[in-house]
DNA sequence: AATTAATTAGACGATTGGTCTAATATTACC
DNA sequence: GGTAATATTAGACCAATCGTCTAATTAATT
């Protein structure tokens, strides 16, 4: 099942020179996204994690202080990198400002279908389990969703001046109506293993502004 | 944490009048409604399920196979139950089409509330976590989403027919809208511990029907 | 009364979980 | 160049988890 690496990691303190060699950290965090976005926080092991990258129990401790420490580090990462993803959509002044959130819906939709549909979003997974989590990760997770909220709302605005949608709308409420509906299609597209519902979501929501 | 119940079970053959008395069964599923609700299938422990209604291990294995059949029956019943619930408002002749859909989702919205938004659907809850758990689950609850959105369709003709919303609208793709942006507010009430995902979620559905 | 059926009690073992301390490899410093 | 400092790993450790299994208890059936 686990595909262990057996990779002969370098042990002893690392050159000072070479100081990115902080790269087993890096594999930690990269397995710990793949086995999170695609089976939560709750049921994935840390054997899972280091397996799959081969790397031993011990240094998971010394990378990180606990699990929980670990599940928050990988939030915090998963933010920045998706911030970025939508700037670098949503901020493309050589498109329209809604034919930016189409091109970020479809690079989306492609990403999914490139892992199967096995993995949905970290927030997402993470959001449906706070039950189980511990209380820290909700102000985390929250913040996470009013980030994004406010990248679409601008993109909205935007839209109004460009005369692409209704100036009546709401951009906010919109933004929030998004995401909100984006989180769900994400999931059943992780149900059906199809884009269905993330086709049909984006395009009724899109609709719906002019 | 667990509130474990001193009830005290009968032990032995139950009498045979009182067949009724199958309630262990019973008390067993609503435990674990309760509990998967909250926090899914993964992070919940038998033990946890058995203590809390005050249950030995050796009934559980009586009446469930494994946790796995346990979990299969536990969609089987939210699935009636709750097609019966949608039954109940959707088919009320004494509301107009479009006001038993808002009966609805009021309803629902109160229930969330009553539990202070720490339970949430448990099919959305099971398929988030898919990748965790046994691929027979995942028919099971595809299924469901289908049987939920017919009867959204049907709501929404008869909608059409007493001329509530615009006969252009595509009932079943409505339909299917309806319940992946549902489940999306209801993950997020559930992250947010508020009803405003609901609210602003099915508001705005409402009025795109128009 | 004896036997059979239904149910609970709870010990047990294998496995996995997260955590922690001691050992080890490497560099820095004097 | 030898010793101290430090980064990293190895793997022991214990608690929890799932599932199993046998004994005990009670009622029905004969």
């Amino acid at each position: 099942m686990t595909v262990l690496a057996p990779i002969k990691r370098r042990r002893g303190r690392p050159p000072k020179d070479q100081a990115a060699f902080s790269e087993t950290k890096a594999d930690l965090i990269r397995s710990g996204m793949e086995l999170l976005t695609e089976k939560g926080f709750s049921s994935t092991g840390l054997d899972e994690i280091l397996g799959r990258v081969g790397v031993p129990k011990g240094s998971f401790y010394h990378y990180f202080g606990s699990k929980d420490a670990f599940g928050s580090e990988l939030i915090k990462q998963y933010t920045t990198f998706f911030n970025h993803k939508l700037d670098k959509f949503l901020l493309d002044e050589s498109l329209a400002p809604l034919d930016r959130l189409e091109a970020f819906i479809n690079d989306t939709i492609a990403g999914m279908a490139r892992h199967e549909f096995k993995r949905g979003c970290l927030v997402g997974n993470l959001g449906q389990e706070m039950g189980a989590l511990p209380e820290s990760f909700r102000e985390q997770l929250n913040e996470v969703f009013i980030e994004w909220q406010q990248r679409i709302a601008l993109c909205l605005e935007q839209a109004k001046c460009a005369k692409q949608i209704s100036v009546k709308t709401d951009s906010t409420e919109a933004a929030y109506v998004f995401w909100t509906g984006w989180e769900g299609a994400v999931l059943r597209a992780k149900l059906e293993q199809s884009d269905s519902a993330l086709k049909v979501f984006s395009a009724y929501f899109l609709d719906s502004l002019k």
